[in-house]
DNA sequence: TGGTCATATGACCTTACAGTCATATTATAG
DNA sequence: CTATAATATGACTGTAAGGTCATATGACCA
């Protein structure tokens, strides 16, 4: 957690400091993210960062707690999920396209965060990030098990594997959608949004049916 | 390419090298990776790492070459993989087996590998890296399109999302056989071997049918 | 205006390592 | 047995960057 004097700052400040330590981690990795570099950027002095951060690993700690906050705030992600009678189907197709919606603005910071979910930055075991790890899982798992009882799932398959199977297409898929993303550019067209939205459709068909010809 | 010199020590010392790099790399990563440590695990001077090597950077792209061609050497890996008539589940399910054996007595190398693949090191976009995904990229495109004509899998929908789908599970599924050997420890017994075979054969129904209730 | 406290600053310190090099050792040749 | 080339070695160098600190700046109060 910052020093006081971290929170004594303007928001606007605040704000970026925290996007030049986001893109100072997104391009270069922990180790090579440069504290110097994050400083300048953010108009600061390098000296000022340790008025604000104890060491450089708290700096990326926050960076990631204040990137999963920025994105509730701004676009309330987990309080839609904690949603009564959500189908883990809908859950997937809902989740693809926040995401895709909030790369149109928050490029940098859905990226980050991706990366971080990723194991990008796998040298951090914290505790923290595996909290957030495990919550997911078992907000995976809880899904899982609603829909065997509503019989929108089989029941011949053990929840664990049911979930490495939906969290690996899951993954996979919102790395391609942000390679995707990348490739269109800073302004996402209706078009790619159409396109997208198809594809969503055609990995949900492919959750629920398999690939086995029928 | 290692120095000359690399090549004209014995193939033991060779082996001893890169063993030591592999798991440097594997527990530090490249930039935490200490050439220092790794001349002395195995046993040699620091100085003589750059005589075999132009720097860390060789040493790293040559130990992901070396671990691909013992694996190739010792698994054939690449020979079963190339033959004709290859049903892609079949495919998927002597891969995972695969992975599972090798597990066993190349645990390092296995895991060093995997690593790679599942981009852990991605700082290095380096060509020959990124040459290797494509090829097995496109390995897997061709098995789906054998599978198209063959009516093994189903013709409505696009290739690369039915690719995206398959190594989406692949890469979740290898990485939990990964951390399953990894608990069970040095020595994997056979009920181990059964219960895996059961997973495999589970995870390929998901893949075929799907996980929706029917 | 003067005093006190919080914060900003960048020169400086320290450390860790990648990479070098002069020298020692060993192998090969004549 | 000597000369020469190839290799081994580890002390040494250079440098990048994390982290510190004495000092400057500015805010707030009396």
């Amino acid at each position: 957690m910052p020093k006081d004097t971290f929170f004594n700052l303007s928001e606007d400040k605040r704000e970026k400091i925290m996007r030049a330590a986001i893109s100072e981690f997104s391009k270069n990795g922990f180790e090579k993210g440069n504290v110097g570099n994050i400083a300048k950027s953010a108009g600061v002095a390098k000296g000022s960062m340790y008025q604000y951060f104890e060491n450089k690993k708290e700096l990326f700690l926050y960076s990631v707690q204040w990137s999963m906050e920025l994105l509730v705030k701004k676009y309330n992600k987990y309080i839609t999920m904690t949603n009564k009678d959500v189908n883990i189907f809908d859950y997937f197709y809902q989740n693809s396209k926040d995401i895709w919606v909030q790369l149109r603005d928050e490029r940098e910071v859905v990226i980050f965060i991706q990366d971080v979910f990723l194991g990008k930055y796998s040298r951090f075991t914290d505790e923290s990030m595996a909290c957030m790890m495990k919550f997911s899982d078992e907000y995976i798992l809880k899904l899982i098990q609603d829909g065997k009882s509503n019989g929108s799932i089989r029941k011949d398959i053990d929840d664990k594997l049911l979930s490495l199977f939906l969290t690996g297409v899951s993954f996979k898929f919102k790395e391609y959608l942000m390679k995707k993303a990348r490739i269109a550019g800073e302004d996402i067209v209706d078009e790619d949004f159409e396109m997208m939205e198809k594809e969503i459709k055609a990995m949900i068909e492919l959750l629920k049916n398999g690939m086995g010809a029928k």
